[in-house]
DNA sequence: ACTGCAGCTTGAGTCGATTCAAAACGATCT
DNA sequence: AGATCGTTTTGAATCGACTCAAGCTGCAGT
């Protein structure tokens, strides 16, 4: 109610509208003492510009939507914190929507952010190949992929992750595992589905090692304890002697899911990680994890979408891609011969 | 540029804008032959409504801002997912904004937030006195304190920090500790304060029992860690043999430092958290913690919000607060008597 | 044939800020 | 006094969707 617009300024300034704008927007081209009078109107009414008629004006809208697959994961708090960063330096917000890898939560904060004219979206997509994202980028509305590689029809900031599954699954190789169990999400998304690949590659390159699945349908920590349980169900013989878990919150849960099951960590079940959040190092037996640039990875989506905005003729779709690395910890330290 | 507008969808469907209108808005009023007509012209030019024009129209946006004081802390992470599991019942969108106890960042936030008109905010305020504050409540943006009480000038859902300090002391009191550190943070923050207070409150209750003060000038790991180095640098004689901490990050620093001096948890050191956040049973040392309904936090504050705007008249500032209880868990263990 | 009425549709006016061509102003110079 | 030029200010048009009083149609009732 107590919303003050332009013209109420203008008239307690005795100026023209289109004046207060010019105070608001280029104040050097106003004459001081009318540039003052304007100002003391706007202090006196406790005046607030209203965005929301400027963006329809101007048609820019200076917000953009990161639209991650879990907040509850400090991987994507890492993520959103470094666009966050570098959104702040060109005075532009960034909207945290949260999928939960649910498509249909992720559809209805696209539609939403579309229709709120963002300036762009960046998205670590449930599915990857879902046309939704090429219709979004058709009709106006950047897109950039975080965490997952493009194919050209959009920018895209990645880290390797057959890469990163590679070098996890020679590590437990290296340690002398031979049976070594994958404990992944739902397969629709690519990290997941290329963390895998990878380590299947690594498993193939040596050989008499095998590779069992233990994946589940949620990417939490209660779905690692979940897995961990089934795995340590299984008669030892059977039982895998390590474990790749596509996340770290996996990794915590299975590492608990092993206490409450009385395996020791390394000893019975040597576990790695993947993203290195800061709670790994903190961890009961400290997690072992594939390391990604995590705040590298927010800052870089938005700086590719500014730049797509800034120039839309002249922009080229680029896909970045960053190189992970293995941090070894005590949950995959060298396993006693036996 | 491919934006379409409720123009070019009335052109092709051959009816006015107003029809065009009512058939988003009130379908059930035009008659199906033209419906159909306008749906099939909104298909084919793959129109989506422009929800900034609607906003300015009709002045009620559907988003609300949530300003939190650390993204990366899971507590917050999950105070959000339940504000935002209430709010999508709503149709509404939580725009998730860092202060990182940043008086500055903080500020930037409301007044962008307030320029977007949002429908409310919530916020966990760095500094709750802040006539900011005041001026976005009179100026007609609601807000809701957020772990946070109220004075009667505006909503608040809130923690019974007193109570949870208290309860955190008395527990290690009981367990015999005479010296214990209180870990804190930013003394502008409330919570900070009251937990503190409370603490205070159950050591004086208590005969020949000191509470030392050890805070830093952040609620992180890393501070946590530093305050650890520092107080384990004592001379034994004069070192606590037990640290409450403001949060659970700092907790869980603290305790990385602890063994990295090469002191016991709980043994020489009992470690006390607060928020209880899933990664605290997970930790080295599994961490006794002040529990609180993260969720529920920020669901409840949502709740308050949209009953406030729904009906602003016969609206009164409400101040909902819950209990907190203690996890025990190994950190604080029995201490052995020598 | 005329009236009344219900059901649909129309279109001008509006929200608040921006834009820009045109007008007003004021100082300087003939 | 009048012309000229640079500096300021003005105000109508605009962005896209919503609203609502008024208009139109066609049908039932008399």
């Amino acid at each position: 109610m107590a919303t003050r617009s332009i013209k109420e300024v203008a008239r307690l300034a005795r100026v023209s509208v289109g004046t207060v704008s010019n105070v608001l927007n280029r104040p050097e081209i106003v004459a001081p003492a009318t540039r003052a009078r304007v100002f003391d109107a706007i202090r006196e009414l406790g005046f607030v510009r209203n965005e929301v008629a400027r963006h329809l004006r101007v048609g820019r809208s200076r917000t953009v939507g990161l639209v991650v697959l879990d907040v509850a994961n400090p991987f994507f708090a890492d993520v959103a914190q470094g666009a966050e960063a570098l959104a702040d330096e060109h005075d532009t917000m960034v909207v945290l929507c949260n999928s939960g890898t649910d498509p249909n939560r992720e559809r209805r904060h696209l539609d939403q952010l579309e229709q709120q004219r963002v300036m762009g979206i960046l998205i670590t997509p449930v599915d990857a190949g879902s046309p939704r994202l090429a219709d979004l980028a058709a009709r106006g509305t950047p897109v950039v992929l975080v965490d997952s590689a493009a194919t050209g029809l959009q920018c895209s900031v990645a880290v390797d992750d057959r890469l990163g599954g590679q070098i996890a699954a020679a590590h437990l190789i290296e340690q002398g595992h031979r049976r070594i169990a994958f404990v992944g999400g739902p397969p629709s998304i690519k990290q997941v589905a290329d963390r895998r690949a990878g380590a299947a590659g690594a498993v193939e390159a040596a050989s008499g090692v095998e590779l069992l699945d233990a994946s589940m349908p949620m990417l939490s920590a209660a779905a690692g304890r979940a897995a961990g349980e089934r795995v340590a169900a299984l008669p030892p013989a059977e039982r895998p002697t390590a474990a790749f878990c596509a996340n770290d919150l996996l990794a915590l849960g299975f590492l608990q899911a092993m206490a409450a099951c009385g395996l020791r960590v390394p000893g019975d079940m040597a576990i790695v990680g993947y993203d290195d959040i800061d709670f790994a190092a903190a961890a009961a037996v400290p997690l072992s994890s594939v390391r990604q640039p995590r705040e590298l990875l927010g800052r870089t989506a938005v700086e590719l979408l500014l730049e797509e905005v800034a120039h839309p003729e002249r922009h080229r779709h680029r896909q970045v891609i960053f190189q992970p690395d293995l941090v070894v910890r005590e949950s995959s330290a060298l396993r006693r011969r036996d």
